[in-house]
DNA sequence: ACATTTTTTTAGACTAATCTAAAATTTATT
DNA sequence: AATAAATTTTAGATTAGTCTAAAAAAATGT
């Protein structure tokens, strides 16, 4: 049996390692879970006894494959929950990833096939991350942010890197929605910040700290 | 903060409780919520330091308004959801009940209000069970059980006072649905078994115990 | 009414997940 | 390479919810 607890540290070393080639660090760990460096390293024994991740001490830690499986799975139930939220009961993009953090939680396979039939297998949620697939295949997008994109390259948004509230009611508030089609018209050399047109009359000036976590595709 | 562990107390407290008039004792409470009954005095003890049930040591315990109010909430999600299972996602209604049982703890009032939308307010669950409004009122119902009813007395079919998903079978199995019309052909005096129609062609005898919870209201 | 049985509570212990403070190890800096 | 700084682990404590065994109270049966 995995728990409530173990479930959420493995997804949240499922989501470092994908920002990373190394190990992961016990105090990354500690950030994201909302807990104490000397919390993570008795959870660390614990998965690492349950054969979910790898670990040595002082090296960090890592995912094994029976691990990943089961982030994989929860995270498969985060998305669902979030496309049935935003589809079927009309929430906001920026208001259903609390809610979707406890539904993750739920223990039912014959649910999540069910509810995927339900929503059409979607393969992307509200905020254009890939949902992984029954075996847990995750399609590979290729999507780049905004961030490395040169001047006059259109490109189409396709997700974001970030999902806070305040960043994600920012981005409906000016008009930056999935599938919008995106311009730069001009990048700052100093701090990469970026006048850019999104399909509407006015343009729109970000900071490179917004358009790294715009994620696009070339059009 | 309410737990999930108080929720389920205050959840199998109000069902009790709805059963008897009296207080309800540390045992049955003990015996619903599958723990012994010395959990159930910690756990009664600190329900009453919040002010969610009236209880003396020795003398048993009932809900305060308070811990009605929450307990509703929990049977509101509880039956709500079971709908959602059932109508939308295509489960049997004997499936249903693990599930709820884990999805009645999800925390969002604005969720419920959404769920409750979509499905068109339903007032009662897959099992016939009431679902309490928004403001935790419940429809009085006056439905009774069959074991009850009188020779040749046509009667509607409208819920069941059990919930296991053997029984919910076996009354599938025979034909016995929400909504079906039955009259009782011959009861036996000796241990009040009997016969029934429930609208077929070939008749079913079935037993006290299976009378005794099935719901029913006059034609 | 008194003894017996049943129910309930107390006392003390256990597990999971967390914490703080101190010790150990690794990494960085001069 | 030695020392300082940062990171990670250990040790010991805490909280919620549970348990068993023993004690206390209430209910039951003559």
């Amino acid at each position: 049996m995995i728990s409530f607890t173990e479930e959420n540290y493995l997804k949240i070393i499922y989501k470092l390692s994908a920002e990373t080639e190394s190990e992961i660090s016990t105090n990354a760990v500690a950030e994201l879970t909302q807990t104490k460096a000397a919390s993570v390293t008795d959870m660390l024994r614990k998965l690492s006894e349950k054969q979910l991740v790898s670990y040595q001490k002082y090296q960090g830690v890592r995912l094994t494959e029976k691990g990943e499986e089961v982030a994989l799975k929860v995270i498969r139930k985060h998305r669902l929950w979030e496309v049935f939220l935003v589809n079927k009961l009309g929430f906001n993009w920026d208001e259903v990833h609390e809610i979707a953090e406890e539904l993750e939680h739920i223990n039912s396979e014959e649910l999540v096939q069910r509810l995927d039939d339900f929503l059409d297998c979607p393969q992307f949620d509200p905020h254009g991350d890939p949902i992984p697939d029954k075996d847990g295949k995750m399609p590979e997008l290729g999507y780049k942010n905004l961030s490395g994109i040169a001047v006059n390259q259109p490109v189409v948004m396709m997700g974001v890197a970030q999902h806070s509230t305040s960043f994600l009611q920012y981005l409906a508030k000016i008009g930056m929605n999935l599938g919008v089609n995106i311009t730069i018209l001009e990048i700052n050399d100093f701090d990469k910040s970026m006048t850019i047109n999104n399909g509407g009359n006015s343009n729109y000036f970000i900071s490179n700290e917004v358009a790294k976590n715009i994620l696009v595709k070339k059009k």
